[in-house]
DNA sequence: CGCAAGATTGGC
DNA sequence: CCAATCTTGCGT
């Protein structure tokens, strides 16, 4: 394994400690071709279990959400609008069914942008990131600073959820 | 089996 | 402000 490669127990922890330290860390994506790029993770946002009514997994088990019942450092991904894929990281230990979205890089803001730019697909589904040839987490030795605000688009969770400060924001200016 | 809505984005 | 585009989950 490469050196700087994330150890699977960072994310066996709350899903509210992972989301803020994945800011400033690389995302590294070995894409077809062989080319590795890698990316600084500039904002994540974080799903807290099923208790949490804008987490998918606050639905219970289904095809679609059973894989973030697994253990931390799983990816969960999935289309939406039909369009777009969403990246996600499982956290906490098996059944805590929190996860981490990643909703900008450095450079590409959006989560939606930021499946594209990885060119992500369904085959991501339970890929884990540990193991992955094709998509990690690695140390940078760049510090961050962050601000904090509500999650985007999850209005039918209503309160508390939608208040919760859950959406971590790094300003890489002052890295 | 039908259908409404979706952790979004880009264009008019 | 709304269309794109298709999967999912729930109701019938």
């Amino acid at each position: 394994m490469e050196p700087g490669r994330i150890p699977n127990n960072f994310f066996i922890r709350d899903v509210l400690e992972v989301a803020p330290e994945l800011l400033g860390k690389y995302l590294v994506r070995k894409f077809e071709n062989g080319t590795i790029k890698k990316y600084l993770i500039s904002e994540t946002e974080a799903y807290k279990g099923r208790q949490d009514l804008a987490c998918h997994a606050s639905k219970g088990k289904t095809p679609r959400t059973e894989i973030m019942f697994q253990c931390g450092g799983t990816v969960y991904v999935y289309l939406i609008y039909g369009i777009y894929w969403m990246l996600n990281f499982v956290t906490g230990r098996e059944g805590d069914a929190s996860a981490v979205l990643i909703r900008g890089l450095e450079g590409i803001s959006g989560p939606g942008r930021v499946g594209k730019e990885l060119q992500l697909n369904k085959s991501f589904y339970g890929e884990t990131l540990v193991n992955s040839d094709k998509l990690w987490i690695e140390e940078s030795n760049i510090k961050t600073r962050f601000t904090t605000c509500p999650r985007v688009g999850i209005e039918y969770a209503g309160e508390p959820w939608v208040s919760k400060p859950w959406r971590f924001i790094a300003d890489l200016k002052l890295r």
